[in-house]
DNA sequence: TATGAATGAGCTTTCATTCAT
DNA sequence: AATGAATGAAAGCTCATTCAT
């Protein structure tokens, strides 16, 4: 019928993949792993719990490609990123804002994280296809911080990995604890009427930092 | 018997209840709470699983027990921060070395507040006992900027709400995302042999930023 | 302090009883024996649940005890009537109309009648108290039918226990199985609106039965 | 293996839910439905508790299984009701005579109704399974009731539902109270040895009333 | 006489998973 | 390659009751 070149069972079994593999994301991110459960994945596709442990094998193996599609999604975007043909300033500035402006994008990415977290990164330690020591991000920001040092627009030395960490950790915050500091002190950090406020403030810190 | 005003009976149900709790937080924080399980809890108990029913009626409300004690605790200790008799920039500085301490010190805390945070603090919201909007800490931080301002030590407008999050983002950030930080980057933040550096990294983060 | 000659404690004790008895009754008649619940009773008392087990022993005796008292009320009530002074007709026609009034105004009772019907009886089986070969209701039919059958009035011949029977089961299924009746055919017996009409059915029905 | 339509799988899966519907309804029918336990139900079965809740999903389910197959079955049996070749006496006569008897045959239903009927017909309210207001024994009443007022055979004017009261209410009282009867009166109206009496005086009951 | 605290046993239900084709 | 039916194990929770003074 199809004059495909991939068969189209072969088409089907990878949507009914992606289905799946939606609706676990969807799931454990809301619920994390113990408490998302493997009927509700599956009455919410368009297969059966069976096609899960036939496609995924179990619940855990699932949670696991539910992590590396994230990682993965995670990782092909950082590949887009172009800032070198920015100052120094501008550069280190505009590659904060796109992590943060990364993470508001994919709050479910950060509630997996968090729930990864919890388990002790169990499900991805060791596995190659998670490993990003050589990440674009990282490499991005040891260009940057060369160059800076090189123009003398930075003064404070510091690690490309460290920096990488404190723009994380603000961007991470933000969204993955919004919930117990709005419920503390009456302030949504990711209320969207703030977002340009903690996008301006992440910036200044960085730049401030690196001025020393 | 004993002639103590507390019945005996009544100190060993205290004493039970602590225990309980003991358990659960480790529990809790190590699995969640879909993950925690009522009757691993009481195995590690010297009662059984019916005496947590009857002293916290549900797990749900022995989860919120948990919470309560751990962020009592955290309460607590930022009681007895004192740090008006230092210049702005010092205390400023001592202040986020303390929450940097803190959270170093209170490793379950960190898991508990990630662990709501997945339950988008269902547990906590709306409950009198969580809410801190005149806490402690962030009263502490008003009166450092106020002199910080006046003194013209600090340079950069800031909220005080809002510093006391940039500070946590970084104190939380090293210790919930020890794990995944660590699998992908080969560096694990919250070791110990990093202590310093990072400590030392935060309070220049933020006495940079206040310098403006 | 009290000039009583039963001691305030025990009227307090006898009022406790009552008390616990009342609650139980409304609780078994509406739940059932094994549907309804000594913490249930225990809430809705002026005292604990302790006292249930102080005053009657066990859930089972105090099942007893409300049964004892139900039947009491009802042998209490069927020493009040008086149709001696009617002639045949008339007196079994307003002994049927007493019992028709009488179910309806002890909804309760019907049903912890049913109840003890499902346990087979095994409550009250063999307790004197319980026993009424002799009621004064079975010896009024049979003073009535006498009476009858020496004026002519009635012609059938019937066993007073049995017209008895027939009453009764006229009455207490209106009673007691108006919930199914009413759910399947769409008529409530029990309405009130119906009352009149099937009070006059029951008189025609053990009038003319008694005619023959 | 087997060349038959329906799978050998499916046939066992049938076999297997109407075991545990034959269980389950004497389970329900002699101790109620907080009395009937799921385990006891399962002992009895040739499956496990699980299935139980595989099939029917939850206890209250399976009750209302259990009085739907029921009361199906009392439906069937009032399909194959023939009284209209007899004359309107007779014909009321031998319908009183067989719901008698049926009630008689299925102590069972008699029992879940009388329980359903404490649980103020909860299950069966508002479910289109049990409505019966077209039902063909009142149907049947309502030609009988016809054609002796058309031949003169009644006088006494009643409403065909009326008269299904009536008639049940007797069978209904015989059956499911004959414990509490028994234990008051010492004499179990269900006694076999009383069954034609019994008979007998249902049907001159309703004759006699229908004539007037 | 009176009672607050405690509890063993068992309840209904749910979970991830495998069987059998 | 694909799947409907089945399930063992354990989960959270509740029950009537007794302990200990």
């Amino acid at each position: 019928m199809a004059k495909a070149a991939v068969p189209e069972r072969r088409r089907d079994a990878d949507r009914t993949r992606q289905d799946i593999l939606d609706v676990a994301t969807r799931e454990f991110a809301e619920r994390g792993f113990a408490g998302g459960h493997v009927d509700d994945i599956a009455e919410r596709t368009r297969t059966t719990k069976r096609m899960i442990y036939y496609y995924f094998g179990s619940k855990e193996q699932l949670f696991v490609a539910v992590l590396e599609r994230a990682y993965a999604e995670i990782r092909e975007a950082e590949q887009t990123i172009d800032v070198d043909h920015l100052d120094p300033i501008a550069a280190i500035r505009r590659l904060a804002e796109l992590t943060f402006d990364h993470h508001e994008a994919h709050p479910y990415f950060t509630r997996l994280v968090a729930i990864e977290n919890i388990h002790r990164a169990e499900h991805i330690a060791g596995r190659e296809d998670f490993a990003g020591q050589n990440s674009p991000a990282i490499e991005l920001i040891e260009r940057i911080l060369e160059r800076g040092y090189r123009h003398a627009a930075f003064r404070r030395e510091v690690d490309a990995l460290d920096l990488h960490m404190m723009i994380s950790a603000f961007c991470v915050f933000r969204m993955a604890n919004r919930h117990t500091f709005g419920a503390i002190f009456g302030r949504d950090p990711a209320d969207p009427a703030l977002r340009e406020r903690y996008r301006q403030m992440l910036g200044d810190m960085v730049v401030d930092y690196l001025r020393g």
